[in-house]
DNA sequence: CGAGTTTTTGAATGGTCTCAACTGGAGTGG
DNA sequence: CCACTCCAGTTGAGACCATTCAAAAACTCG
C-alpha cells in the first residue's frame, strides 16, 4: 500500500496547464458537450492533480472539496471490510468522473491504481457551474447511467461468473476501454500493459491472487492469451476471448 | 415464470387515477422537486399500469416507449446469461424510477416481483419535460447516484460475502427499504411479508435456492430471524442481524 | 549479489453447488 | 371428507471449485 511507482516506463507526469481544446479526453468526458464559453470558464477553475501507484486520493467517509474527471491513469474504487476483506466496486479509465455533486461525503476508497492525472474543479464552483449549464448536467447523468449499467454488468460477473470467466472478462474488459483511451479500434493481436497488480485484480473479481494467478496460467496454457512478463498481455483473438468470458453478444462488457 | 399471483391478500389493484397531490411516493420519487405547475403536466400525462407476480415489464434489449416510477410492490432487474444462469441486478421498491432517458434500448429484463403498479409516462413527452424542467432532471441525477451507490454495495455482498452475510443483509436492506415505504421508522421486532421466493433470492444474492433456505434455516435456530411461514418474516433485534451481515456501521445498506 | 516483494505453483481444506428425496400447503375432483 | 396432484420450500449426501496455507520462483532495487 506504500505509495511507490510500480512502473518504470513512466517519470513523474507533467503539471502543465494543457488547453481544454487540446485535452485527450475532451471528446467522452462532463465537458464534451460544453460550449466555447463554458470551456473557457472551466479553463479557468481547473487544475491538475497527480497521484503514484497505490496512493490514495479519496478516503470514504472523508468530505471531499473536488471533482474532476480522469485524464490519465487508472482510478480503484473500493470498499474495505472491518475484517479486511476488500472489494473493488469501479475502475475509473480516462474520461471517467469522480466525485459526485451534491454528495461530498465520499461512500468508497479511491486509490491510484497506475500513475494517475486528474482535472479537478472545486466543488462549489462546479456545483454552482452544473446548475446553470444543462448541457454538463446532461452530460453527466448520461455518464452516471452508463456507469450503473457497468456496475450491474460487473455485479453479473461477480454473481454467477467462474473464476476462469472472471479473468477472460477482466481481459476483456480492460482491453477494449484502452483501445477507447487510445482512440483506436479494439483488433486481433492487441498488446497492452495491466495496470493492476494481481491483487488489484483478486479484489476487483471478487477472487484470491492464488486464484487469479491460477487461472492466468491456464488461459495462457490454452493460448487464449500470451503474456511476455507478469504486465504484459497480447490477445490474440479476441472473440476467442469473449466466448471464454461467458459473455453472449449483447451482455456485459461496458465498463 | 407464469404470470400467477402469489399471494391471496392483494386483489387486482384499482387503475384508478390518484392525484399526484396524495401520491404516496410524491416525497421521493422523480417528481418530489416538482412546482405545482409542472406537476400539472405530469398529471396530464401519466398513467397507471399494473403487473402480475412473474409477469415481464420490459424484456432486455427491448425498444421502450414509456418510463415511469414505481408506486406499488417489488420490480426486479435481471440479467440471464446464454446458458440459463441468471442474476438480478437491481430490485425496485415504490419511488424508484424504471426505465433511462435517451437510452430506449433496456439493458436488463425488469420483472414484477410482487404485484406492481407503475406510474408511466410516454418516453418522448417525458423527455421533452426532462429538457426544461432542471429541478426533475437534478433530481433523477441525485437518484442515479444513490442507485449506483447501492449497486457498488451490492458488489461488495456478491463479491466478498458468505452465504449467511447474503441472506442476513438481504434482510436487512429489504426490511430498512419496507420500512421507508410504509413512512414508519425501522424498529426492533418488525415483520414482513418477503415479496420475493427463494429462487428470486438465490438470483439476487448469487445463491442457490438450496442454500437460501440452508442459511434462512441456520438464522432460525440462531434466533436473529423469527418466520411463521416461508414469506412472513420478524426481526427480533436488528443490530444483531447487521452484525451477522458483516456490515460496520457505515458500510452498504443503500438499497 | 542479496533483501524484499510480487507472482506462481502445490497440497489440503472447506463452503457452496449438484443431485436427489422429502415436507407441507393449496387446489382439484371423486 | 379424503385422496391426489402440484409446486415452493426444506433437508441430506457427495462432488467440486475456490480458498487457505505453504513454499518455490521470478522480479526489483539497493
Amino acid at each position: 500500500m506504500a505509495a511507490r511507482p510500480r512502473s518504470a516506463t513512466r517519470r513523474d507526469p507533467p503539471v502543465a496547464h494543457v488547453r481544454c481544446k487540446d485535452c485527450m479526453i475532451r471528446d467522452r468526458a462532463v465537458c464534451s458537450n460544453c460550449t466555447p464559453q463554458e470551456l473557457e470558464f472551466l479553463e479557468a477553475i481547473k487544475s491538475y492533480r497527480t497521484f503514484r501507484p497505490g496512493e490514495e486520493i479519496v478516503a470514504m467517509g472523508e468530505t471531499t472539496d473536488f471533482l474532476g474527471s480522469v485524464v490519465e491513469g487508472c482510478v480503484g474504487l473500493s470498499h474495505l471490510m472491518s475484517d479486511g476483506r476488500r472489494q473493488m466496486v469501479g475502475l475509473l479509465f480516462p474520461s471517467d468522473f469522480i466525485g459526485r455533486p451534491m454528495r461530498p461525503k465520499a461512500p468508497f476508497d479511491a486509490v491510484a491504481v497506475s500513475n494517475v492525472r486528474l482535472c479537478v474543479f472545486a466543488r462549489s464552483k462546479f456545483e454552482a457551474l452544473l446548475r446553470e449549464t444543462p448541457a454538463m448536467e446532461q452530460r453527466l447523468l448520461e455518464m452516471t447511467l452508463d456507469e450503473l449499467d457497468g456496475a450491474r454488468d460487473w455485479m453479473v460477473l461477480l454473481g454467477r461468473k467462474s473464476a476462469r470467466e472472471k479473468v477472460a472478462t477482466f481481459f476483456a474488459i480492460v482491453s477494449r476501454r484502452l483501445a477507447q483511451v487510445r482512440h483506436v479500434a479494439l483488433s486481433d493481436g492487441v498488446s497492452l500493459e495491466l495496470p493492476l497488480t494481481r491483487e488489484d485484480m483478486a479484489d476487483y473479481l471478487g477472487l484470491t491472487i492464488e486464484t487469479v494467478s491460477r487461472q492466468i496460467s491456464a488461459l495462457k496454457k490454452e493460448g487464449l492469451i500470451q503474456m511476455s512478463d507478469a504486465r504484459h498481455l497480447t490477445i490474440p483473438d479476441y472473440n476467442a476471448l469473449l466466448e471464454a468470458a461467458g459473455d453472449d453478444g449483447d451482455g456485459g462488457l461496458v465498463a
